[in-house]
DNA sequence: CACGCGATTGCCT
DNA sequence: GGCAATCGCGTGC
């Protein structure tokens, strides 16, 4: 079932720490059904945050994520894109970025998007490649879009899991925060966090 | 040990 | 609004 605004319209700690294990779907306009599940996010806040594009407050790059909860929040990097989830109520400027996902459904076809490359879903802009997602998606809302959508995902139809938490990765202020979280031990989880957890990780179920 | 990746900024239009 | 980009680090060859 696919998550409804409530969900995203909460603390952005809180989306952030649920949507783990969650199912991130794309629906190709052939309509092939690209999936995975989200195995490692980061939050971006809206107060005190240097790291996060919302820190200088709404400018014409970041507008997206000043919008309302929900929203996909995609910006470009080096050729490439990265896709954030909008949280908080409107006008607030908070986000959590996904930065990894288990392929579940339409591996072929991502494996092609990704130009045959063995890693597909392991870092954010790797992730976008493997499922299609480029600027064309900027403000796109994941509650009723027919594109992209995030689903729930049955506790019984996968094995136990164990969320970890650690420091952000590739950013240069703010490094202190612990503002990433991961399945431990998952092999699609990007950084070598997934195997230190920054010594303060913390085991939440 | 080579290669690929990447939470931002500046510049051009 | 759009595009191009640097260099440290992890991955994999």
């Amino acid at each position: 079932m696919r998550l409804a605004s409530d969900f995203y319209q909460r603390p952005t700690i809180a989306v952030a720490e649920n949507l783990l294990v969650k199912l991130l779907v794309r629906q190709l306009e052939d309509g092939t059904r690209l999936s995975g599940l989200i195995v490692e996010v980061e939050a971006y806040l809206s107060d005190g945050d240097p790291a996060s594009h919302s820190f200088r407050g709404l400018g014409r790059k970041n507008a997206t994520m000043f919008q309302s909860a929900g929203t996909l929040y995609v910006y470009p990097i080096h050729a490439k894109f990265c896709m954030n989830v909008v949280t908080e109520p409107e006008g607030i400027g908070a986000a959590v970025l996904i930065r990894a996902i288990e392929p579940v459904d339409g591996i072929d076809r991502m494996r092609a998007l990704r130009g045959n490359s063995l890693s597909l879903t392991t870092g954010p802009a790797r992730l976008c490649q493997a499922m299609a997602v480029d600027r064309a998606f900027d403000g796109e809302n994941l509650v009723d879009s027919q594109r992209i959508w995030i689903e729930e995902t049955s506790p019984e139809k996968h094995a136990p899991w164990v969320s970890r938490t650690s420091s952000r990765i590739g950013i240069s202020q703010g490094q202190e925060k612990q503002l990433r979280w991961f399945v431990d031990g998952n092999r699609f989880v990007s950084g070598c966090a997934r195997d230190h957890s920054n010594g303060r990780g913390q085991s939440l179920v």
